[in-house]
DNA sequence: TGACTAACCAATACCTACAC
DNA sequence: GTGTAGGTATTGGTTAGTCA
């Protein structure tokens, strides 16, 4: 497990413009007791207005609240954890245990970077340093994927932006379809959210991923994985169970690779001066 | 000056209104 | 009903601001 100790979320202590304009919604819209507190990206706006503050990308606020910036204090000692879409333009503030997923510690599977040279020599030597497009490419050629589901997995799309009903917009960093190795298995969907370091895992992402699935792939079974890469460069895969709820959102499996670059990959990415990321 | 954080930008999918 | 244009929503990446 990585020992850096920054948090996936950063605090928003310092924010004026995202933070006022959620506690300015959330005191006038929440009273004691409530379960959930929704409002819209009208609700943004007007608060904005009423408090003279000037926000550029309105919807900005929700993505930012959920992803990386941790819900305000006042809010999360209500209960208050998961903020999620709802609708087109429409968020709620529910109640959860926790909005991110932390991390479980397993012993490292140490795996060989199967990843071609042409390939690999263009992208950074630590596993550390790359975005999550990297990451699933890596994770592609070096069948992380079939090693943790036991089954072929074969790619069908990767960042898959579609809208559905009731969330908004969902986004999917990709989408396989697995099936067993004697290949006469009716296939299973494995959608994938992928992050980075400096990203959290979200519970609201992985239901959303669900949701999606249920509305483009009915009748198949549903497998939403997580891959995160930490600062030591380990590749965390993640199994949850298929729920569009977050709060009953759980770990079902997990396994930590180690990919191991050889020589021959970290001497020619030593050499190569160009990178594509 | 560098690290960290917050806000903005840009790309793109989606929705809606309107003309035909 | 279909096609299209313009506006809206989402989100990864980038930039600007702050602070030690």
């Amino acid at each position: 497990m990585s020992m850096d100790p920054r948090p996936l979320q950063t605090h928003g202590l310092s924010s004026r413009v995202y933070v006022p304009i959620l506690m300015e919604i959330f005191q006038e819209k929440y009273t004691e007791g409530d379960e959930v507190v929704e409002f819209t990206l009208d609700d943004i706006r007007a608060a904005a207005i009423r408090l003279g503050i000037s926000v550029r990308n309105p919807a900005d606020l929700a993505y930012r609240m959920r992803s990386r910036t941790e819900l305000p204090e006042v809010i999360r000692s209500e209960g208050f954890y998961i903020l999620s879409a709802v609708g087109r333009g429409k968020y709620r503030l529910g109640k959860a245990e926790s909005a991110i997923i932390t991390l479980p510690s397993t012993e490292p599977r140490q795996v060989p970077d199967l990843t071609p040279l042409p390939v690999r020599r263009l992208l950074p030597e630590r596993l550390a340093q790359f975005d999550e497009q990297a990451l699933l490419t890596v994770v592609d050629y070096c069948k992380i994927l079939d090693d943790f589901t036991g089954l072929r997995n074969f790619r069908l799309r990767s960042h898959v932006r579609k809208s559905v009903p009731k969330i908004g917009q969902a986004e999917l960093d990709e989408v396989c379809v697995a099936i067993s190795e004697d290949g006469d298995e009716f296939p299973t969907i494995v959608p994938i959210e992928a992050k980075a370091v400096a990203d959290a895992v979200n519970r609201v992402q992985i239901c959303a991923m669900v949701s999606f699935c249920e509305v483009y792939f009915p009748g198949h079974a549903v497998r939403p994985l997580a891959i995160k890469v930490d600062h030591d460069s380990l590749v965390h895969v993640l199994e949850f169970n298929a729920t569009e709820n977050a709060a009953d959102l759980t770990i079902l499996r997990s396994a930590t690779y180690d990919i191991r670059t050889s020589d021959v990959q970290s001497a020619l990415i030593r050499e190569t001066t160009q990178r594509l990321l």
